[in-house]
Parts: C-alpha cells; structure tokens; sequence
RNA sequence: GUGAUUGUAGCUCAGUAGGUUAGAGCGCCAGAUUGUGGCUCUGGAGGCCGCCGGUUCGAGUCCGGUCUUUCACCCCA
C-alpha cells in the first residue's frame, strides 16, 4: 500500500477551516458586491500565450505548464528535443493561472463589445504558481481580485480604501495600516536622482527598506549602478516625516520641478480628500513613500495593507492604478485600478489574534436522538424540521444513546431533540442544550419555533 | 533557481554509545453507565521509525541518494 498525499505547497482544508475561510471569503464577496462589482470566473487553464511574458523572466520559470495529451513527442522535431526551452512549444501549450489580473484583460480584450465600462468585476479563485513554498507562501492560494476598468477617476482609490476598512471591520482586525504611495512619485523620485531609466532597480532596494535597514538600501542601490552622487540625492527622502499631509508637502518640495512627480503628488491629495468623508478610514491611511509593490504594470497610486496586531507582519491586501492592463492583448488606452486580498494570510493574522467568530461554525443547529421503535416517526420530524428551515440532522444507525449524543457532541450541534416511542406518543420532546445541558419538556409546534428562534 | 533544515502511532514528541519485543501524552475504540455527550476510572487497537541503497554479526540510530517539511536568498500573495 501506498501512502497517499499532497504534492508539495497545496493543502487540504477540512471542515473546520473551511467554516473560517467561507467566513472570510463571504464577507469578502458582500462587500464587493456592495460596491457594485460583478462576479467573473476564468478557466483554471490559459493557452500559455496568455500567460508568457506577462510576469518577467522569474514569472515564466514559475509558470505551471500542462502537458499536451496524446503522443505529443511524436509531433515534436529532433532538432527541438535537445533543449527544454525549445521543446516546450512541441509538448505543452496550456499552463495553469499565475494571477487573476491576467486572465481578466484577456477577458475585457474579448468581449470589449459587450461590456458595459467602466467595467467592475471581482474574482475570487485560485492561483497556482511553480515556486518553493515557505511559510506564508504556496503553491496553489487563493487571490481576491477587485478591479474597475475604463475609467480614470480617483473616487475608485478611494472606493478600494473603503472596502478594505470595511472587510477588516467586519472581520474583526482593528489596527492595520493601509500605506499609500504613487508610482508617478517614484519615477519623480529617480529624476531627481538623476537616475530616470532605473526605476525598477530603485523600487526594488526602496522596498526592502523596512526589512534590511536605510543603509543596507544605499548599497543595494550602489550595485545597481546609482552613482553616489545619485545616493546622496536619495537621502532626504528618507527624512520625510509628519502627518500625510506634512509628508505630501515635504515629497512635494523633494520632487522640484518633476512634472511626473507633482501629479503623483496632486492625485494622492485629491484621493486623501476624497476618502476624508469618511473620518475613521482616514486614520488608517499612511503616506509612505518607501512603498514600491513589485508588480511592474501599475502606473498611478499604489498601497499596501498591513496588520498592525499579531505576529504577522506581512501584507494582508493590496492593489493600485495602471495605465495599459489590456495593451499587450491589442487593445490600448483601458485605465483600471485593483485591489487583491490575501485569504490565506488574513486567515493566519485572524487565527494568530484569536478572533474567528464562534458563529462561523457550520454545523447543523440540531440533531435527532432516537430508538430503532421510532425510527420512522422520527425521520418524518427530521423531515418537519428541515422544511420549518431548521438544519437538522438524525443519527443514521439507532446506535447507543451514548454513541448519538457523543456525535452531537464532536460535532458541535448545539440542540439533540430525544426522541423516543413515549415522546412520539405523548408530543412531548426533550430539547437539550448541548451547551448548557439544560433539557426543556416541548411539544413538537413548540420545539420548532423554538429553535427557528435560536 | 541557491544555501540550510526536518521526517518515529491519527496528532505533539521521547528514544541514551549502533544491541532482544520502539515508548509517552493527547486522540480513537470498548466497558464501568441497557434513555443522556463533556469529567473520572479500567481495558484495547493502532508503527515496513518517509522511501531506496550502503556500512555492520546487528541500523529508528552511521553514510549516500531521493521525496517531504520548515527557514533564508531571489521573487512574491
């Protein structure tokens, strides 16, 4: 025999986790649903043409690749086979998604004659992505995408900040911090470094500055090329402090004359003051121009959330504005802006603060206890019940009293209705609370109101 | 992709210098209690010691490989 299991970097979620994440990803979706965004599922598979080049060179090594059915080595030249890269076209020409950004411009590219813009969508599926699994990080993860297209108005960065401070609301996570920044400020930045074409590099080093320290960024920044010169240009922007407005005045003074700069600059005011409507989201927000975020396509305001209780420090959420989602589909000039939760680590801060809510438990709310004599009347109340709208369930087996109420018990099923031949006879039910171990006398009108009203 | 690290019962982990029959706690099953779960007591089941190979009279223990776990880097949610 062979013992099963997983392969590496995918889990299994069993029934109590399972209540906890439909927890999160319900209050996900409502809130979506709230702000006006429509649900979108893609195929798990894209043609891989979709998928390669869209990430970088790192992207596509860690690209799933699924192999062609049927005797694809047959159809594959000699020449090809000597190498995998050039093999790969011959044998494997669908790969699973690496995001759900991706698929989504493809999906605008082919129905753009069809959809009403600005176009709201959210998607909530998983990703599957070739990389060694760590802590926090997997092989296969959920993403939860929310994303406007086809419109260029910053109320939607507003909107996304107010759908973050209502999710965390509601599932409990109090202190977290959403910090703000602008891709257009960053490109000012490196003009005023003198140091345009590296902005990647520049963003990259910046990022890590609360991980590996101020100076250990300098050095970064030195092997990738920036000039001393250059560096110690960089420095004041290390300075900036204060409130956000404090700071935007500062960054404001540090960009001179960059055109790029001071419309970054610009935007992030006008979304501060859009969001100033409402006054407790504003105390989450936090100008933080060391903010980089990876993803090479955003373009406009970008930010990132992260717990500020509990041990994990990593992001929760995050998102921002590009320019040309759809450019390398064909189809130009389609402005959006998105956001994305991070389930599996929101479920990580959320078990770390001790904060599931106890009602996220999905069990049935009662259970029949009985004996083989009342088998039959008690699978017509088991029937009564469910059709009152009461989750029940009845013991398959007339097993040992002991053996029922010990299943109601592992299960977590808060009322077990005794019934046997003497209760039928007499509509008198025993309801025991499982959790208090009280047991009330009832008849069968009353036991049913009784537990709707549970 | 680079460098480390882990693997023993369902779970968490002991296992002395290589030496008969591999242990504990929790969980599971049964009974004490024939119509009442949790608590207690008694008993029981359950292990190719990750897998393959090597050294040895003898390997859970030493060596090599492989898979897996965890961690750092790269990158990222």
């Amino acid at each position: 025999m062979e013992k099963p299991s997983i392969p590496k970097g995918t889990r299994d979620f069993g029934p109590e986790k399972m209540a906890r994440r439909n927890f999160i990803f319900d209050t996900i979706k409502e809130t979506f649903q709230k702000y006006g965004f429509m649900p979108l599922e893609t195929p798990a598979m894209e043609n891989l043409s979709v998928l390669t080049g869209k990430y970088g060179n790192e992207g596509d090594q860690l690209l799933f690749k699924v192999l062609n059915s049927g005797d694809f080595l047959a159809k594959s030249t000699e020449e090809n086979r000597k190498d995998y890269k050039s093999l790969l076209p011959d044998i494997s020409e669908k790969g699973l998604r690496y995001d759900l950004t991706v698929p989504f411009a493809r999906f605008v590219v082919m129905n753009r004659n069809d959809l009403v813009f600005p176009f709201k969508r959210y998607q909530i599926q998983p990703v599957w992505r070739a990389d060694r699994p760590q802590k926090g990080r997997y092989r296969e993860f959920y993403q939860c995408d929310a994303d406007v297209v086809g419109t260029d108005s910053l109320l939607c960065e507003a909107e996304n900040i107010f759908m973050i401070c209502d999710v965390f609301k509601k599932l409990g996570i109090k202190k977290f911090s959403i910090r703000l920044n602008h891709r257009k400020i960053l490109s000012g930045i490196s003009e005023v470094a003198d140091a345009p074409g590296k902005e990647n590099a520049l963003c990259i080093a910046i990022d890590k500055l609360d991980k590996i320290g101020e100076e250990k960024v300098y050095e970064e920044l030195a092997v990738s090329g920036f000039s001393d010169k250059s560096i110690e240009k960089l420095r004041p922007l290390f300075q900036v402090q204060g409130n956000n407005d404090e700071k935007l005045s500062q960054i404001s003074e540090f960009l001179g004359s960059s055109q790029q700069g001071k419309k970054g600059v610009d935007e992030l005011k006008t979304i501060l003051s859009l969001a100033s409507v409402r006054p407790e989201a504003m105390k989450h927000i936090d100008i933080d121009l060391t903010l980089a975020r990876g993803l090479g396509y955003y373009t406009g305001a970008i930010f990132e959330v992260k717990a500020l209780e509990g041990s994990i420090s990593s992001s929760i959420s995050g998102g921002g504005r590009y320019d040309n989602l759809t450019g390398v589909f064909g189809l130009d000039g389609v402005s959006g802006v998105g956001f994305s939760f991070g389930v599996d680590r929101i479920y990580d801060v959320m078990e770390d603060l001790g904060i599931f809510p106890e009602s996220a438990l999905e069990g049935p709310k009662a259970m029949i206890a009985y004996f083989e004599d009342s088998f039959t009347d008690a699978f017509a109340l088991l029937h009564d019940l469910r059709h009152a709208g009461i989750s029940t369930e009845m013991y398959p087996e007339a097993a040992k009293m002991k053996k029922q109420l010990s299943y109601a018990d592992k299960k977590q099923i808060p009322f077990v209705i005794m019934a046997g031949p003497g209760e039928f006879a007499q509509n008198v039910f025993g309801l025991k609370n499982m959790r208090a171990g009280s047991q009330d006398n009832l008849n069968k009108e009353e036991l049913i109101n009784r537990l709707k009203m549970q």
